[in-house]
DNA sequence: ACCGCCAGTTGATCTACGTCAAATAGAACG
DNA sequence: CGTTCTATTTGACGTAGATCAACTGGCGGT
């Protein structure tokens, strides 16, 4: 599915795009699939990690329908997930920053449930789910940590239907803000400063707001002094504002 | 967590809620957990899955922030998941009904993300998950299973954010009945004639509707020659005709 | 440097559904 | 059998956010 880099490649070892790591030295793996194993777990895990050569922007990880073969998860960049239903209309259902998994949605009917486009270049690895199943047959620690990845994205899923069913567009927007910011944190970026990744349109497609929303509730928030955004250039000027506003039930 | 029989308690073979049943005699065996698995591995299924004793209406099964220790099978009556966010307001996450596994959320946190209440009288299976890891490290067709169980809610529920983020009250409520009408179908009852389990108010609930919308779409439903509502007792006249409004993108 | 294009902003109006309020109808209870 | 309580229906009105429309500002291409 990803194509392999050529044999020759040039290996610099500081570019963040580079597919020459592994999961023992990459600086995710606090974060990551290596997140519940153990050192030498590590290790039989990296023999079935592939990593490709890096996703252009606007380019596709795998399509709605493809067969499921592998799941993916993010080492740099920044992907979205979307569903196109019979009716035609699309629907954004994740947000992928470093560390992130993906391709999960793919495991119940062998085929993908969602379309994965990379929002700008990203660098991805590839784990084949076959070599996952037997891994998680002789790892108890792997089959473990792969049914709290799973039940934790059933959580998080039924946290967005509270979300965009009965909160405020103000509510929805302020929450995505906190969301990236708590995962940026996570990754030992700035919480406070930093790039949205995705269009305005996926935003208010992910939140089920329009566009037009979206941008008025940025400009509501930025004259409240609450964030300053330039594009998407985000800076969080009161965190805890958006948070109080994030929980807030109305 | 369940209460178990009585030792001495009456064994009628007839009686839906009786609990001196094994998942090889079970008649939901076909559609429940022992789907995917072969005689001999639905066997040691049986050896970890406990039996109790009925549920009463508006008894709890288990509670959001319970320590997780098991996932349960509805054998009779039905279920519904609810949970309650930070700001108090209460999101119904899910309706189960017989055969439908339910609990899977608490997998990732050791705690349930919801509560589960008995909407009628209802016996369910109880399988401590421990045995199911277990279980699942030693029969590759469970592990397998529970993988695809959790994808397959995943899946659901962001079908689930699409319908109440993109779609009109009319489409969620036609969704809904389409949806109770195809799992009464897999348990081989009558598709178009039915009880709903559920109070207006949790169908509003889970479909981001309040009640007196619910009650208006089921009034024009009525009077369009769609189906027949008598309070909770449901005939549905045009399955198409539903089915054409709940695929509807607008 | 000019053009064309897309992403985003801003404003004016419209509408599906929410909110509030009142009427009705079972069930539950003594 | 009335009485109370709660679930549901029905009607009148209000509103958050959608829709429609016009404008603005980067940015890539030549």
């Amino acid at each position: 599915m990803i194509a392999v880099s050529e044999p020759n490649a040039p290996s610099n070892k500081n570019c963040p795009h580079n597919a020459a790591i592994n999961c023992t030295s990459c600086r995710l793996s606090a974060i990551c699939l290596p997140l519940a194993l153990a050192q030498d777990e590590i290790v039989q895990l990296d023999e079935i990690v592939q990593r490709g050569r890096p996703l252009q922007k606007g380019q596709h990880l795998y399509r709605e329908n493809d067969t499921f073969t592998s799941i993916f998860a993010v080492r740099s960049g920044a992907v979205k997930a979307y569903s196109v239903s019979d009716s035609g209309e699309e629907q954004v259902t994740g947000f992928y920053l470093p560390g992130e998994i993906l391709g999960m949605d793919g495991i119940g009917h062998n085929r993908y449930a969602s379309s994965a486009l990379a929002m700008e270049v990203s660098a991805i690895c590839e784990i084949p789910f076959a070599n996952i199943e037997d891994l998680s047959g002789k790892l108890p620690n792997m089959q473990k940590h792969f049914f709290k990845l799973l039940s934790q994205e059933i959580v998080e899923d039924q946290r967005h239907i509270t979300l965009v069913s009965k909160h405020t567009a103000e509510e929805r927007l302020a929450s995505l803000i906190v969301s990236i910011s708590a995962r940026n944190a996570r990754r030992n970026l700035s919480p406070l400063k930093f790039r949205l990744p995705m269009s305005r349109t996926d935003i208010g497609n992910f939140l089920g707001l329009t566009i037009e929303t979206v941008s008025r509730v940025f400009g509501r928030f930025a004259k409240q002094g609450l964030i300053e955004i330039n594009k998407k250039e985000l800076t969080v000027l009161d965190i805890e504002a958006l948070k109080h506003i994030a929980a807030l039930g109305h």
